[in-house]
DNA sequence: TTAGGGCTAGGT
DNA sequence: ACCTAGCCCTAA
């Protein structure tokens, strides 16, 4: 396959205004993809998949399938298999099960035939190779939808779980992750890197006034900051303002133009939504924690009985008494001046993360110069901010 | 040591 | 007025 055609295809495959594209007919019309160095397109081809099979809020074996696929790249990308691939696995595999689970007793249907087929067949290779798809949870789930099959108490006890919900959720904070690892596409670090290389250009002061969602993170990758933060630049370090610019103006034209395209090849599409977000709020179940209203509600009830009429006594001093509370008693520390991510810290975020998952300490331990001054809250802190926040 | 809520500066 | 990135606090 041409390099451009891969770059392409990936590139387009990140977009997410028509769900109802899948990755496969889409590379099946372009040469069959060579085995190495296909990685990246492989897996974003795959993610399209789960992310399309959700848009239609469709979670079978085929899903499976992917997400079996998925962990097998993973592996070969020497990536850690992260909590929420196997979480997402577990569930679905409990709600493939489900689905056959309609009839008021176990034996009336084919549920027997979905025991079989999906967790003696299938999760049983998974046990002969070991896969770390193979979770403590999953054996459970398994023992469970077993003794099921013969206890009616448990079979109905099961039927009225909403396990659906669990296995959409575990799905979307999946892709989530999956694609804050990816970063951007090949076409658009490629661009990155062309950009950089002409910095005077005359493309690097347009600038554009919408501003993209938190989701545009995967498709426009390495953009980790809104246009304009020149003031900041002029004294700081390398943060590349050019470079973020010119990043997101590729990233902007070339979504213009596949969305002309898309137009010729699918006039029913319509282009005046922000269809990133349409995609995120109809498959997103995950219930939005809604803190700013409740602390606002705390707040005002807070006040309003404090100003209830009250004796009034002066404040009293505070007594040092334990040392233990010295240090609340102490000014607060003055806060850090703000400092923005390179795109090298980001990337080796990245890194960081498809080798150790999570641990905050180990990432920040193996790459000790870059992250010389931010802390282990900090790599957090801005992975959740790469996943955009809950 | 990590997860998650909350705060703030700076930007739209 | 509202949003986001980065930073802080605290519980587990």
């Amino acid at each position: 396959m041409e390099v451009m055609d891969k770059w392409v295809a990936e590139f387009f495959l990140r977009r997410q205004q028509n769900p109802r594209v899948y990755a496969s007919p889409l590379l099946s019309a372009l040469k069959p993809v060579d085995s190495d160095d296909c990685v990246k397109l492989k897996l974003t081809a795959v993610l399209r998949d789960i992310s399309s099979s959700l848009i239609q809020g469709t979670v079978d074996e085929g899903m499976l399938d992917l997400l079996e696929i998925l962990e097998k790249l993973l592996l070969q990308e020497h990536s850690v298999i992260m909590g929420s691939l196997k979480s997402a696995y577990c569930w679905t595999a409990v709600e493939c099960t489900l689905r056959f689970m309609w009839p008021v007793n176990a034996s009336d249907g084919f549920f027997g035939d979905a025991l079989e087929r999906i967790w003696r067949n299938r999760i049983g290779m998974l046990k002969e190779k070991e896969s770390d798809l193979v979770t403590r949870e999953l054996l459970k789930w398994e023992s469970e939808l077993n003794k099921a099959f013969e206890e009616p108490e448990i079979y109905q006890e099961i039927r009225e779980t909403n396990i659906r919900y669990n296995a959409i959720s575990h799905l979307n904070q999946l892709l989530k992750e999956q694609w804050a690892l990816l970063g951007c596409s090949s076409l658009e670090s490629e661009a990155r890197k062309r950009f950089l290389k002409r910095k005077d250009s005359p493309y690097a002061s347009r600038r554009r006034g919408n501003r993209e969602k938190a989701n545009d993170v995967e498709e426009v990758g390495g953009v980790e900051n809104p246009d304009g933060v020149d003031k900041v630049n002029e004294q700081e370090q390398e943060h590349e303002p050019i470079l973020n610019k010119g990043d997101m103006l590729v990233a902007r034209e070339l979504k213009d133009l596949l969305l002309e395209i898309q137009k010729l090849i699918d006039p029913s599409t319509r282009q005046d939504q922000e269809p990133d977000n349409a995609m995120e709020q109809s498959v997103d179940v995950t219930p939005q924690p809604d803190g700013a209203n409740r602390t606002e509600a705390e707040d005002s009830e807070g006040t309003s009985s404090s100003r209830r009429v009250r004796p009034h006594l002066p404040t009293p001093e505070p007594l040092n008494v334990s040392p233990l509370k010295k240090g609340r008693l102490e000014r607060p520390r003055p806060r850090r001046p703000m400092k923005f991510w390179t795109s090298e810290e980001v990337a080796a975020l990245r890194e960081g993360v498809k080798e150790y998952g999570k641990s905050w300490k180990d990432i920040k331990n193996s790459y000790p110069v870059v992250f010389a001054d931010r802390s282990e809250v900090d790599l957090k802190d801005k992975w959740r901010n790469l996943l955009g926040r809950q």
